[in-house]
RNA sequence: GCGGACGUGGCGAAACUGGUAGACGCAAGGGACUUAAAAUCCCUCGACGGCAACGUUGUGCGGGUUCGAGUCCCGCCGUCCGCACCA
């Protein structure tokens, strides 16, 4: 496929030495395939890369989202934990005792899928997932500490998982209730509503049912104000995903208000109704109530009236299903029932059933002021209520301010509203407050002022097979009785089998029938499994000392090693994955496993990996790897490898196995070596944009893996030892230093910002430059011995600041370089600041804006000698075209800027 | 609908807290070398004008602030992402 990667002939070599400057009799070209694997199994035997616990050195830990054992790493993989090497490797260079972990989420259905489809065990698929994927990312060379891997579904991980639901369970944070749960009829299990996406289930994309089951949940509604609080406090997380876990916190303070209903009205003499509102201020604006339709009264009321049992039928058929209808029109059945205004009991206020009151947040019923509320106003001149508006804005006169179609929901003064007129919003939702709260009915006060959140508590409970067990037994006598902790783990039973659709572990009686560890009576085991969302919940904290058997963490490690530096991972875990580990950590820290509430420091979220498609005329997707592009001009066309049809050439899109614009990182690693898909990945893009795999791309970056080594293997013969001084009198060699140090300045920049793009930018400038003063035929590096020295410093910075990105050619640079260590354990180098300064500086000359010209001129030259230098320059004094000279800025070591 | 991010050459993109717009890479064009190709090296590459040094213009559109705006402010247009009746 890519013939040149091939070791050239020295014939072919020698046959024109004039046209390759770089090239020698010794130098061939590099070979990734034969040189990687031989640095990799180095590094291995060495173990440079496993992190001693009790290493005195301040710590650093990143980390990368681990990946599902699926069967191969897709690109995605490979951009995330390049990103993260670069971090790790960068890290160490600087001193610091890394962390750089890496296991397996390795529960989950799609094993349970395939021991359906394929007759295979989960566990034995899973594994040999893991094999071929670890075997995949040790061939990218990365700097991981192999030895702490975690395999989530492994009992010696799953353990410790079931020990600490049983001290959650004795904390409160755990806890077994009756809930409405999304049932995914296809997976035949419960799903989370994190997991339903526009009504369907997130991996079946089954259409969702709602039920009532008894489920295990985790109590994170408990920690809702400080998981919000603390957001703040998360300053090195994007903004982005900071701002969508608030929202799905989603905190609200209002007022809950009990209406006094009209007992004469009411199905079974129910005497009142209790809402919740933001807008208690609007309360003289009030039109109707609203009731959800799966509220209590609506089903009493509607016992009685058949026609509102069919309204509410309709709306709980269209409920799940029709969440895909964009503007699902308002709809509402008024039930008879009338309510009593709280400040006057001779107003009545219909009360209705509507389909866009939800039952899950608040009270599950609302009232409706429309002309402040966008979905009451729609829904008030549906049904022909009117509106009264209650908050006036600023400029228009009470008198004549209507509200029509458009809700007024800002600022204003109150109107229409008898003892609130005048008052400021805020000011008359504290009088409501104040005067609903003194008044009481059966002891208890109308109002309360309260905080809701849109928050729910974690639904655990999966009714699959490949899940931790969760560690109790239910007993009749007993009720539930936690599993004894000299019995954990509680094991998956091997023997099952997947001809049924529904859990394995339910039929499975051997496995499901114990004795009450209380009372000795015949009990059985829970047979709900975990969601897998808890395995990696706590993984990254598992990874401070994974050898612990007796317990889920060491203290005095775990205390040392966490916070996580540096996380790296896909935004789709920005609310989930990363809200539940925050909850997590917090119960941990509860119950005595943590000192710490917040795991992640550092979080960063990195683009996709995106590829052209390509299609046959007939519309089926065709693979990169079948293809063969061909330009003509600037035209590109695609035809099949295999008989020349034609292709078209499609959209940029996300990879994906449905449009087959995969490319598979083996087959990229085999042609071109770990250290060009590495340096691809990393370069072009800002790492939280998505990238575009392209052909031209990866040749782009394995042309510089080759220009880089045909340097140094054609400088290392020229240079002296590493650390030969440089004589500081020579211009060309103290210039060859500025550049270097200027640019080892500017990477460690990019990289501590994760901006490998610009770090990648620098290094190529930089590798340029200095091919320029190795190639120089007016100026051998042989007959300047002070440029040779500062050429030797150069490259042993160049060969450290590529390390990160390449390690393997750094490696086989390095060495070739006449160096005995591994650069993998090199120190990082020191800047050397003084040659960043320069004692003259080119200034920029602007007159009125545009700029004119430059002036070389002493760094410390006044503001007077600037001004005269500048004045002098025959450019400014044609653009000032005879005008006299206003005044003269200059912006120190900046610019100067002449105003005519 | 609400919230957020973004809009710069043919393309991916640089540009620190307002200070030389387009670094670096890709693609393209021209040249050197070669029997030829590959590889490599050199040159050009926002637009318009000019043989040229150079000039004019240019960061989605329209205004504004400033000596100076890709960057700040106001108003539009467009793209992407997230949430979608949360009372």
């Amino acid at each position: 496929m890519w013939p040149s990667l091939r070791p050239k002939s020295a014939h072919t070599i020698c046959a024109n030495p004039l046209a390759d400057r770089h090239f020698s009799m010794t130098t061939q070209r590099y070979n990734a395939r034969e040189s990687e694997p031989r640095w990799q199994k180095i590094w291995d035997e060495r173990e440079i890369f496993a992190t001693k616990n009790d290493d005195p050195r301040d710590k650093y830990y990143v980390l990368e989202m681990f990946p599902y054992p699926s069967g191969r790493i897709h690109m995605g993989h490979v951009r995330n934990y390049a990103m993260g090497d670069v971090v790790a490797r960068y890290k160490r260079a600087k001193g610091f005792n890394v962390l750089h972990p890496m296991g397996w989420d390795a529960f989950g259905m799609p094993a349970e899928n395939a021991a359906m489809a394929n007759k295979v065990h989960p566990k034995a698929w899973t594994y040999e997932n893991i094999a071929t994927m670890k075997k995949q990312l040790k061939s990218m060379g990365l700097s991981l500490d192999w030895s702490r891997e975690i395999a989530t579904c492994d009992p010696s991980y799953y353990k410790h998982q079931q020990s600490m639901f049983l001290d959650f369970l004795k904390a409160g944070l755990a806890e077994r209730k009756l809930g409405r749960v999304n049932w995914d009829p296809v997976d035949q299990t419960v799903l989370a509503n994190e997991q339903v996406i526009d009504g369907r289930g997130w991996r079946s994309g089954a259409e969702v049912e709602q039920r009532e089951m008894m489920q295990w949940y985790f109590a994170i509604t408990k920690f809702s104000d400080d998981l919000l609080d603390q957001l703040d406090t998360l300053t090195r997380w994007p903004e982005k995903v900071r701002v969508m876990q608030q929202k799905w916190i989603g905190r609200s303070e209002g007022l809950a208000v009990r209406f006094a209903l009209d007992a004469d009205t009411t199905p079974r003499g129910e005497r009142e109704l209790e809402v919740f509102t933001t807008r208690p201020d609007t309360l003289f604006g009030a039109k109707f109530m609203a009731l959800s339709p799966d509220h209590p009264l609506a089903a009493a009321a509607a016992a009685k009236n058949p026609a509102l049992a069919e309204f509410i039928a309709a709306c709980k058929r269209s409920g799940t299903a029709a969440q895909i209808i964009e503007t699902a029109e308002k709809q509402g059945f008024d039930t008879g029932i009338r309510a009593i205004h709280p400040f006057d009991p001779s107003w009545q206020i219909p009360v209705y059933v509507a389909n866009f009151v939800l039952m899950t947040y608040g009270t599950g019923a609302i009232f409706g002021c429309p002309a402040h509320d966008q979905r009451d106003l729609d829904f008030v001149n549906k049904y022909r209520l009117g509106n009264t508006p209650v908050v006036c804005p600023e400029g228009q006169d009470p008198a004549t301010f209507v509200i029509t179609d458009t809700a007024y929901d800002g600022e204003g003064k109150m109107i229409n509203s008898r003892f609130l007129d005048g008052m400021t919003i805020a000011d008359a939702k504290e009088e409501v407050a104040k005067r609903l709260e003194r008044e009481t009915v059966g002891n208890r006060p109308v109002a309360e002022r309260q905080i809701n959140f849109r928050l729910r508590d974690w639904g655990i409970s999966r009714q699959r097979y490949w899940g931790c067990p969760i560690p109790v037994i239910h007993c009749e006598a007993c009720g539930i009785v936690p599993v004894p902790a000299a019995e954990l783990p509680v094991k998956l039973p091997d023997d099952v089998s997947f001809d049924r659709p529904g859990n394995p572990l339910l039929r499975h009686d051997a496995w499901r029938n114990v004795p009450c560890p209380t009372c000795g009576k015949p009990a059985h085991r829970e047979t709900d499994t975990m969601d897998t969302f808890v395995d990696s919940s706590w993984y990254f904290i598992r990874f401070t000392d994974p050898w612990n058997a007796d317990a889920p963490t060491t203290r005095s490690v775990v205390d040392r090693m966490l916070p996580v530096d540096q996380y790296i991972g896909g935004v789709e875990h920005a609310i989930l994955h990363l809200l539940y580990s925050r909850f997590f950590t917090r119960a941990m820290k509860i119950t005595g496993h943590v000192a710490l509430d917040e795991p992640f420091d550092g979080m960063f979220t990195q683009g996709m990996v995106v590829h052209e498609t390509y299609r046959k005329p007939n519309g089926e997707w065709v693979t990169p790897a079948e293809i063969k592009i061909t330009t003509t001009g600037d035209k590109r066309s695609a035809a099949l490898l295999s008989n020349g049809e034609a292709i078209e050439i499609g959209p940029i899109e996300k990879m994906s196995k449905s449009k087959r614009n995969t490319v598979d990182p083996d087959d990229i690693i085999e042609t071109y070596g770990a250290d060009t898909a590495r340096w691809f990945m990393l370069s072009d893009s800002p790492p939280d944009r998505d990238v575009i795999w392209s052909e031209e791309g990866v040749q782009g970056a394995t042309r510089f893996v080759q220009r880089m080594w045909r340097l140094v293997s054609t400088a290392a013969p020229l240079l002296p030892a590493p650390g030969t001084n440089v004589d500081p009198a020579n211009e060309a060699a103290k210039a060859l230093r500025t550049v270097a140090h200027q640019t080892l300045s500017d990477v460690a920049t990019g990289i501590e910002r994760l901006r490998f793009n610009t770090a990648i930018a620098k290094l190529y400038s930089f590798v340029g430059a200095l091919a320029d003063v190795v190639d120089d035929p007016k100026k051998p590096l042989a007959s300047d011995p002070a440029l040779a020295a500062a050429a030797r410093e150069a490259f042993d910075i160049l060969v450290r600041l590529i390390a990160p990105m390449m390690p393997h050619l750094a490696e086989e640079c390095w060495a070739t370089l006449g160096h005995q260590g591994l650069v993998s354990q090199a120190a990082w180098p020191e800047v050397e600041a003084a040659l960043l300064v320069s004692d003259t500086l080119t200034l920029p000359v602007q007159v009125n804006g545009k700029k004119r010209g430059d002036i070389v001129i002493g760094r410390n030259a006044s503001n007077q000698e600037i001004e005269t230098a500048v004045l002098a320059l025959d450019a400014v004094k044609t653009a000032l075209n005879g005008k006299p000279v206003r005044k003269v800025i200059v912006v120190p070591q900046r610019i100067v800027n002449v105003v005519g």
